[in-house]
DNA sequence: CAAATAGTGTCTATAAGACACTATACT
DNA sequence: AGTATAGTGTCTTATAGACACTATTTG
């Protein structure tokens, strides 16, 4: 909207003009928001998906969204009431320790083979939830591993990652994405589709999935997922991994006190792959505000043994200074 | 669009299951994409505004930008579109040198007073272009200095930071928006606009806009930007800050062939201070693939005096590793 | 010549990782 | 008992920053 008047004065192109002045005039494009909600279910990471009862992509997974209320609601709460909708949790009760930030924006044109859609994706952090209540939608709705997902590992051109989600305007590290080469020094045309620029993870690896990260890739035949939701689901792994390196959300997928091995568990199921148990503990102890001793012990050792460990709750630091790299893989940028 | 239909199987309210289920059905929200272009001139950062005609907010700056084009572009497509239209370059000349990456998006129902306008943000970086031309559009257009722009010092709830750009799912570093808070740990319902998530720099620092930070901050009565869009100048600089320190992305803003000095001049612009010339020199030059030799020199010494530096061209690395952090400032997280 | 800059050398503090070791608790 | 885990100590290496210094060029 916002600077459309100052075009089509003294201007040849009056029908463009026209266009873009008075969008009820023209067709207009829908918005929609969809969110990928994470959470760690017996250490292995989840993603809320639901699968669709009609065409386009009958029977396939896809994220739960829909369409934002038209001059009722934020995108941010747009988003909130998706995911209250699907999890089956009021706004507040347990939805109150969920995280829940933007992701980016997709809008290429034939990404919705009905309409010209642009989505608002969310990224949500989640401590273990029940299921989601599969009965009250058309069709089901689960928590599924990512691990089982297809996202296309076939590599994406480093030179025009399509677009959506760029290691945003938040205070980040470079992602997965940025690693892979994101926009950098293309003109303005260089991107297929429109992506959020990927802002989180430091450790740089431009080879689009190389071996090396054990855990978090695409496997030989996984779940398909429908329209670009693969894509987005992608780029929602390589925020995530990327974000818990420099903030203390990995303390969102855990309940209110927890251990420090069970903080370790959520980043070796991110980041995929083994953390050494000494120095992660020294570590996420000596970062201040990290985590903050509740004075308590675990009822019970390891269940293979081993002393009870002392207990945790998320400290009020809301970056890690210094940051948790992750350990720097083989595939590294360059 | 998608995930739209699972929705109103056996439910008991119909109505709301219509109103999502059609789009054409009920009332729609526009998009936009509005674009932060940086560019640097005479050592200082500037960012590209055009005045508006006509209310609301006219006779204010704003951002260039201008409607999606249904069904015709890609996001990605219609911010190069807008950025070309504004600078006057073509969609290929001058304009295949400029970074440009999504920021986020903004969608407060009330952000434009006459309609829903879901905004997506875009990012670029720009070497020193000519001035936009003014006549061409109904009003002005012109590269104006981040530092005369009022961003609004006037803290923002660290807790509640609106909505639009999260430290995104990008590769990236925590931005001055993570610093400030973020969404961490809020419920759904805790944001009153949209933001994207920032997510780009390391340095943490939770104050809203504390001293330390030299030059970017907003002066005592700045320019007053239309609309929100002084919030998205504001995630922007975040993002800007963030990602030169993890991506070679500040050589964007020079021309092909630059010295180190240049390179630091970005640095000191972006991030508001002085850096150690020596200690920088060494840095650059460390990091793989951050820049490489041409064998030449530069013509002149420094216009005060000083040898004639060796010149320099962007290398191929896409992410700094070990990456520039920012000096830590007193205004540190926590 | 004076002053400012380009570029290098050196030292110190911090942080990450490898490794070793103890103490505890489960089966 | 055997084994796995919690947590700590120590050493090595990489990096950031402070500081010093030389060489080169402009006014």
């Amino acid at each position: 909207m916002e600077g459309t008047e100052r075009r089509g004065s003294g201007r040849p192109d009056e029908a463009e003009w026209l266009a873009s002045y008075d969008p009820r005039a023209f067709e207009r494009v829908a918005v929609t928001c969809d969110v990928v909600a994470l959470t760690l279910r017996e250490s292995r990471l989840h993603v809320l998906l639901v699968r669709r009862g009609g065409p386009p992509f009958a029977g396939d997974w896809a994220l739960p969204g829909g369409f934002v209320r038209a001059g009722q609601e934020s995108l941010d709460r747009a988003a909130a009431r998706e995911l209250a909708e699907e999890t089956g949790l009021g706004t507040d009760t347990a939805l109150d320790r969920v995280h829940l930030e933007q992701l980016g924006s997709y809008g290429t044109p034939d990404r919705d083979p009905r309409m010209h859609v642009v989505s608002v994706a969310y990224l949500a952090f989640a401590p273990d939830l029940p299921d989601p209540r599969a009965g009250t939608d058309a069709v089901a709705a689960a928590w599924i591993p990512v691990d089982e997902l297809d996202l296309g590992g076939t590599a994406v051109d480093p030179a025009d990652p399509g677009e959506a989600p760029q290691p945003s305007g938040g205070v980040g590290r470079p992602t997965e994405r940025d690693r892979r080469g994101g926009t950098h020094g293309g003109g303005p045309a260089r991107r297929s589709a429109d992506s959020p620029t990927p802002a989180d993870s430091p450790t740089p690896a431009d080879v689009p999935v190389p071996t090396g990260v054990p855990a978090p890739t695409a496997p030989p035949s996984g779940i398909r997922l429908a329209f670009d939701h693969a894509r987005i689901v992608a780029d929602a792994l390589d925020r995530a991994r990327s974000k818990i390196e420099y903030t203390p959300l990995a303390t969102a997928f855990l309940a209110e006190e927890f251990t420090v091995s069970e903080l370790r568990a959520v980043y070796e199921a991110v980041w995929g792959g083994k953390l050494h148990a000494g120095n992660f503990h020294r570590k996420v102890l000596s970062v201040p505000g990290f985590v903050e001793s509740t004075g308590a012990t675990a009822e019970r050792g390891g269940s293979r043994g081993g002393p009870r460990a002392r207990l945790y709750r998320a400290g009020d630091a809301r970056l890690l200074h210094p940051a948790l790299l992750r350990p720097d893989r083989e595939d590294d940028v360059r």
